[in-house]
DNA sequence: CAATATTTGTACCGATCAGTAAACTGATAA
DNA sequence: TTATCAGTTTACTGATCGGTACAAATATTG
């Protein structure tokens, strides 16, 4: 018996693995026992080692968030995306029982490994939710401290539901932030 | 030469370097590599090893923080205390360039291991919050979702200011959260 | 001063770390 | 059938991991 993953298949478990376990916690021991999958086929698909197995999640996360969340953003009727944020958010943070993998690698020396990716992803949320909020009526400097506080209070609210394994915690602060958000564009 | 260090002296050095590399990150080596403290000195203060020195080091933060903010919120005047606050935090975490631990340790495998205290510290923080909002006129409902807010933005500044490597994110992010607590207390 | 207790430096332990090498498997296709 | 190739398994490397043992150095006390 014998199984054959190809990279794609590979990415969105690392990231589970990633996730519970933080950079430098996620061993590539652990990583073999929790996926099954051998050193050896990591190392095929990622010759770069467990540096390129992050990147390689970080790029799948940013892709996710591109397509379901910052594209919608700035291209579709904004409060229609706003909307549709809350519960992408939601939904995708499990309500605050799965972490933001790129807010984790921020708080620790992971974050000097990936710079680049992790300012990125944050610049452009706010970037694309700056964008929805002016569409649908803010000022500029308005939407842009909207867009700040929203991406800041998810962000918080995935610490602090986790802290107090509360996961109401979390989809509160995100009807808080809904209610705020629509309040200031109309 | 030889330095004579005491319990005391070592736990805000450790402090620093569990900020920096995380729980897993700071291995022993790099320990006494940064501190000069030899793994002799570590486990004769510290015998638990490791996770003894990451309690000792929550519980000095925590102690903090019961002094410096939660005591002033339950009970010095409230406006006051709360105003205090902001100056105090702002402070404490140098603007957003440093890390709130129990946050970090919150967000992975890490929060298993110190459960208790990291729930404490934000059950503390959240309540004696809401306990200066109360006093400050706010009814005991609109108190709980400020002070959760409240809590919740700084962590989530904490994330997006490092992320950004922008201190100017936290600073910002803790004026428009002192203006809202403000004007929900006159 | 001498005797005792505390603190530190060093050498070491087995386990685990990230990473490498190469034999092996199973499918595709000439 | 045979050659090829992507992917897997296994065994291995040297380095580093957390932790221990203990003697040397220093403080403290008598």
């Amino acid at each position: 018996m014998k199984t054959v993953y190809e990279r794609a298949d590979i990415v969105p478990l690392l990231a589970e693995i990633f996730r519970e376990l933080g950079y430098e916690g996620a061993t590539l021991s652990r990583i073999t026992e929790r996926t099954g999958i051998g050193k050896g086929s990591l190392y095929h698909f990622f010759p770069g080692g467990k540096e390129e197995m992050a990147g390689a999640v970080l790029a799948d996360i940013d892709a996710w968030f591109e397509e379901a969340v910052y594209r919608p953003l700035r291209h579709d009727d904004a409060r229609q995306a706003i909307a549709a944020m809350w519960t992408n958010v939601n939904d995708y943070f499990r309500s605050g029982r799965r972490v933001c993998l790129v807010g984790a690698f921020a708080l620790d020396d992971t974050r000097e490994r990936f710079s680049a990716a992790i300012g990125d992803y944050f610049i452009r949320w706010i970037d694309a939710l700056r964008s929805a909020l002016m569409r649908a009526g803010c000022t500029e400097g308005e939407a842009q401290t909207l867009a700040e506080e929203g991406v800041c209070c998810i962000q918080g609210a995935l610490v602090l539901s986790r802290a107090l394994r509360d996961e109401t915690v979390f989809s509160r602060s995100l009807e808080t932030l809904a209610k705020r958000l629509g309040a200031a564009t109309r």
